[in-house]
DNA sequence: TTTGAAACCTGCCGATA
DNA sequence: TATCGGCAGGTTTCAAA
């Protein structure tokens, strides 16, 4: 059941297309010294055991105007299940949630906002994060400015 | 010189390249209503003018065994350039941090942090990020389950 | 917008270890 | 038995007409 075992030429292949999506076959398998055809037998084994989960063009959010990233924290009344659950989907449907992660610690959640203006995210937080039913409380911080953004998974010798 | 306004076609296109990046430019214009070679001279000009940073495959963490996420808060000593630069460029060379920004409020930076164990976690905190000259205080916090990660920008209204 | 040459993708088969 | 390499057809890219 566990098949998915990466060895040494799965691994380069995730690397490379981590590092360049667009690679073609032909140059991938290049790269990894092997033939086109077991090379793209192994991405598509890959891409079916969800490993890879998808391609993506990556866009700088600066260069559409949007220069405001902000971590919120926030606490729920109850932490039920159900209460829990509507949260979920209420952020699943804001378009200014890059990502959300359920928390240990004070807070219950984290989201990280990508906006355009200041303005833009008082308009988030007070006309509909906060409106979400059970949020009992926030807390804002700001970035100044992004120091590292990645997407590939690191590569980590076991201890 | 700020030529890069986006029109309805670009914002288009780069919708459909956020959401798979290996579209074919056929498929693209197909999609668009636009005939090929139009098509690709925009993605071209995107490419060449830093809108489209890159493009990349999305490995799924679990399915790798990188289970664990943790984000972490850094204080330094001092905030003048020197030892935000020198801070910066230890993080740089961590691969277990994912992404990295420069803070308001309590905390100088912030940090996501991938790895496959607590164990491993435990490493990385004490045996190299807590080494990093001038870094006073460490707080963590860790995920409990991801509910939400996007690569793709909001398309907002402005207000 | 159309076209055509070059590059690329990908299924199939025999070879290999 | 599982994985490899080579071949062949259909498709895609991309620059020039």
């Amino acid at each position: 059941m566990p098949e998915n075992a990466l060895d040494a030429i799965d691994r380069k292949i995730i690397d490379l297309l981590q590092a360049d999506g667009r690679m073609s076959n032909q140059e991938l398998s290049d790269r990894i010294g092997l033939s086109p055809s077991p090379c793209l037998r192994r991405v598509r084994q890959l891409e079916a055991n969800g490993t890879i989960a998808r391609y993506v063009a990556l866009v700088d959010p600066d260069k559409v105007g949007l220069s405001v990233t902000a971590f919120v924290r926030v606490r729920l009344d109850q932490q039920d299940d159900r209460h829990l659950q509507e949260f979920e989907t209420a952020v699943a449907g804001f378009p200014e949630v890059m990502d959300c992660y359920l928390m240990t610690g004070e807070a219950d959640y984290q989201l990280r906002i990508l906006v355009s203006s200041l303005t833009q995210f008082e308009d988030f937080l007070r006309r509909r994060l906060t409106k979400v039913n059970g949020v009992a409380n926030v807390t804002t911080s700001f970035a100044l400015r992004p120091v590292i953004y990645k997407t590939a998974v690191p590569t980590l010798q076991p201890l």
